[in-house]
DNA sequence: TTGGATCTGTCAAACGTTTGGCTTATGCAA
DNA sequence: TTGCATAAGCCAAACGTTTGACAGATCCAA
């Protein structure tokens, strides 16, 4: 007894086994496994079944159930860079909801490469995932993405909406970051406020931009936009950028909004290192509440976002897709939260202003 | 043509499809698309096949391919807890070079908690996984382990070793790296030493005393070692321990060994909260080298582990086994580095230590 | 006793591959 | 021409499940 060899030397139990040791047929010990087998197997015999089962430590083969049945219980998590700290949560997120339904995750890493994800979702359709649960797309992968719906395949997009296309999302409310940034910058009295953009064709950011710029204009401040070209979030990034700001001829912003905590950091020490103080100097506020920040001098104000959450409500639409997929989850908007630490304060004095200016 | 059902709607593009539009059997096109199928098949029916498979899109399928030939290419990653920053560069490490061999990987978190880790394995088994990479086994765990190896499915650790069971591990020289601070207080002058320990069960923090203990004796200087209870890691824990140390009647350590990065911004926290100075007062070292954490004041001097690299050769080795499953590979220990910040500094003068314990 | 119902359980055909064995076709020497 | 090796491709049996179709048994009413 035992499966002989495929697994070369593997000593697996199967169906077969244990219906030989329990003296049925082999359809009878799935039925008998079955919880939903309605009323094919008497209870005595499904006890005594489950009983052998037990004692010969069977062990369902997925592989083999996943090819009858054609569901894999497999959803893939595709994340641009796992070294990116807000992505941990949301992954746990996933599958801490996940688990409890019988799936488990896959994960793979696009680095950003819209080719790379190509390759990796073609992988994933060999594989027969059930769904997949991405947080790593750009605009122009809509194309490819459509090509994979096409096959039947639900995707939902956890942390960013996509252009293009139209696919269930659990996303932050950028939009309300954004205005929650600008509108506690200007509740301090900044008037003359800087952007420091990620790049342009992540819609999230967009919207964060969108939001903030929005809350400016209508407060009659005046803004300037300082685009990267770079991947989201680096510290390198933000210096960069602030670099920019600083060389500008026009007179220096006193409320900086950079798109990501590490872009504030870089900025931060950059204008430090030209000898401008924080806050008293300049007010930056940062994004995403990065973990372990909270003890920077100054300790970085910042938008928090429910990355944990975000992972579990796309794993919910993923479920109930799987469960209903005659009708689309509605799409949901998780609202982040202003974080005021210390890297914020009041606007400095308009006088003390020109003195610095005029030192130049 | 396409499968018609089963993958209820999906349409899928079999073997039989491909053979039928190229004239050719089935098994045919199995052959022309199998790189090392050697001579059974002619080069113009191959190119042939190869060009209507592709204009068909055809894919193969990996599930049906894993049950026949009892390998799904597939590796499972456990790790303890996916929120620990440390763990992200190990998957990506994994994965990275995990995919260009034509695996994906599997994730799992056991949130250490043995029962949720041999439900996981037995999950595993039943998916029917290649191998498994485990960075979150305790000793206890060992029983359920060999029952898994029993199957012949290789297990690699990574981060960490075991005792009582024989495993190929891929671990950080976790007794250099506790010699490394140790050596490092001690050149500044520190002759007393506490020890702030993470749970007793983990051997890599057996080890990381153990190295920072054995230099310390053989300097002859004195060492107190506060252990903990808790999960690795937290900056409670480590809040915890350094009241323990602060509370002693004893003579005050001067230099401070904290198992974790966040154990010691913990104590490091706590201490500056009783108004004690660092680096005037007191020095302390971490582990871990936790991102984001270079910009603290003080900026925390710790000691860092190649995480990445740690993946990478834990996937290494698992690819290894897989090749040639007659020899075990050897176990890896990768070197940590000392990494030099601001919590550390010369030791203070024993004058100021006697003025401040005379206060009391 | 016959004729359904109903309830248990068996049979066998899939799911999409891989792969050993077999049948032709082809080439070449005798 | 025959004989024989070799090459090219077909056949069919797995791999371990699920599941519709069927068969026997049991029970009850007529």
């Amino acid at each position: 007894m035992g499966a002989r060899d495929a697994r070369k030397g593997r000593t697996t139990v199967t169906l077969e086994d244990v219906a030989r040791a329990a003296g049925v047929h082999y359809s009878t010990v799935s039925r008998a496994l079955d919880p939903n087998a309605v009323r094919r197997v008497s209870a005595d015999t499904r006890k005594h079944i489950q009983a052998v089962a037990e004692k010969m430590g069977y062990q369902p083969d997925m592989v083999a159930t996943g090819l009858k049945r054609g569901r894999t219980q497999t959803v893939a998590a595709i994340v641009a860079d796992l070294g990116n700290p807000s992505i941990a949560p949301v992954l746990r997120g996933i599958a801490s909801r996940l688990e409890p339904a019988g799936f488990m995750s896959l994960f793979a890493e696009t680095q950003d490469d819209s080719s790379r994800l190509e390759r990796i979702l073609n992988h994933l359709l060999s594989r027969r995932v059930d769904a997949i649960i991405l947080t790593a797309a750009r605009v122009g992968d809509s194309r490819i993405l459509r090509r994979f719906v096409g096959h039947g395949i639900p995707v939902v997009l956890a942390l960013q909406g996509l252009p293009g296309i139209r696919l269930p999302s659990c996303t932050n409310d950028d939009l309300l970051g954004g205005t929650l940034a600008a509108q506690h910058l200007l509740s301090l009295g900044h008037r003359r406020l800087a952007q420091l953009r990620g790049p342009a064709d992540v819609q999230s950011l967009s919207r964060r931009a969108e939001g903030f710029s929005k809350a400016i204009a209508a407060a009659g401040a005046t803004e300037v936009v300082i685009q990267s070209t770079a991947p989201l979030g680096t510290a390198d990034d933000g210096r960069r950028l602030m670099r920019v700001v600083l060389d500008s001829k026009r007179a220096r912003p006193t409320g900086i909004f950079a798109h990501h905590d590490l872009m504030a950091l870089g900025a931060l020490t950059l204008a430090e290192e030209r000898g401008l103080k924080c806050p008293r100097d300049f007010s930056i506020i940062g994004y995403h509440d990065v973990p372990n920040l909270e003890r920077l001098v100054p300790a970085l104000t910042t938008i928090r976002q429910p990355l944990e959450e975000a992972g579990r409500a796309a794993s919910e639409m993923v479920l109930q897709i799987l469960n209903s997929p005659s009708r689309q989850p509605q799409s949901r908007r998780l609202a982040p939260t202003l974080v005021v630490r210390q890297s914020t304060g009041p606007a400095p004095e308009p006088a003390l202003q020109t003195v610095r200016k005029s030192r130049r």
